[in-house]
DNA sequence: TCTCCTGTGTAATGATATTACATTCATTGC
DNA sequence: GCAATGAATGTAATATCATTACACAGGAGA
């Protein structure tokens, strides 16, 4: 797997997302790089949109928000998994082969050909139970 | 399981859903609506969080879409999971076992409270992959 | 009756995402 | 060198999805 070459403006985005200690969404990226010369949506969605190709960048579908990628040198790609804490924005993310090869059952057992699968749960983390 | 009592506007909007051959928006439905006295989105919004809290509907978190509950009379819940075929818009919804079971086995384990989780595999459906 | 609760109507606004079009810049082939 | 090409970028406008705020109507129960 070579490491892709990344754009000024792709650099600043998933530059963003890491530093962010959670998921961002495109608008507050938007609003993090303003001073360095970000001024509209298109700029951040477009950048996106090449992170999520090359998987470096992953898209929470139940919260309209983005996260870098949690093992961004393992590309061990397929369906991947988030719990997302609803209090403290936290987000884990994680695989199970097993809830992969049950989905690609269903799928080859109806002659449906999968391109994204969105696996999220939502809840409250560990951490935020305990206080 | 007793039936829910409706409102007139629950009504409509499950009619809505019910009627359409696939899911549909807040807005879409809204429009379809709006020869019944609907004015503004909030109608359509209120009544499908009360249809959503009595298992009736579904909400597609990855298409911002709504769906009539495939089998409302049985309300085997737990996490569902669709397959929405991006070609024709199509959307099936089945419901397995051993994902639901290592989905909340993760969470045990991680001590995570789960609230609502989706699983939604994007792709192409046998009948679109057919012609 | 009074209060409480649920549902409703309406307007305004906020939040997320895309379309359209012009420009810049590196690469390739002549 | 220099046109041709294609990817990335800049900007404005617009489309789409969802919520906040406030007012009113009607039923159930003290």
């Amino acid at each position: 797997m070579t490491a892709h070459d990344l754009t000024k403006n792709q650099e600043m985005v998933l530059g963003a997302l890491s530093a962010a200690d959670g998921p961002l969404s495109a608008y507050t990226i938007l609003d993090r790089l303003r001073d360095r010369g970000f001024r509209a949506p298109l700029q951040v969605y477009r950048a996106l949109d090449k992170l999520l190709d090359y998987g470096l960048v992953h898209r929470l579908e139940s919260i309209n928000s983005f996260v870098a990628c949690a093992h961004p040198h393992c590309h061990a790609h397929g369906s991947l998994a988030f719990a997302i804490c609803e209090k403290c924005g936290q987000v884990e993310e994680f695989s199970d082969a097993t809830v992969q090869s049950r989905l690609a059952d269903w799928s080859r057992e109806h002659g449906f050909k999968p391109s994204k699968t969105a696996i999220e749960i939502r809840g409250t983390c560990a951490a935020c139970l305990a206080v």
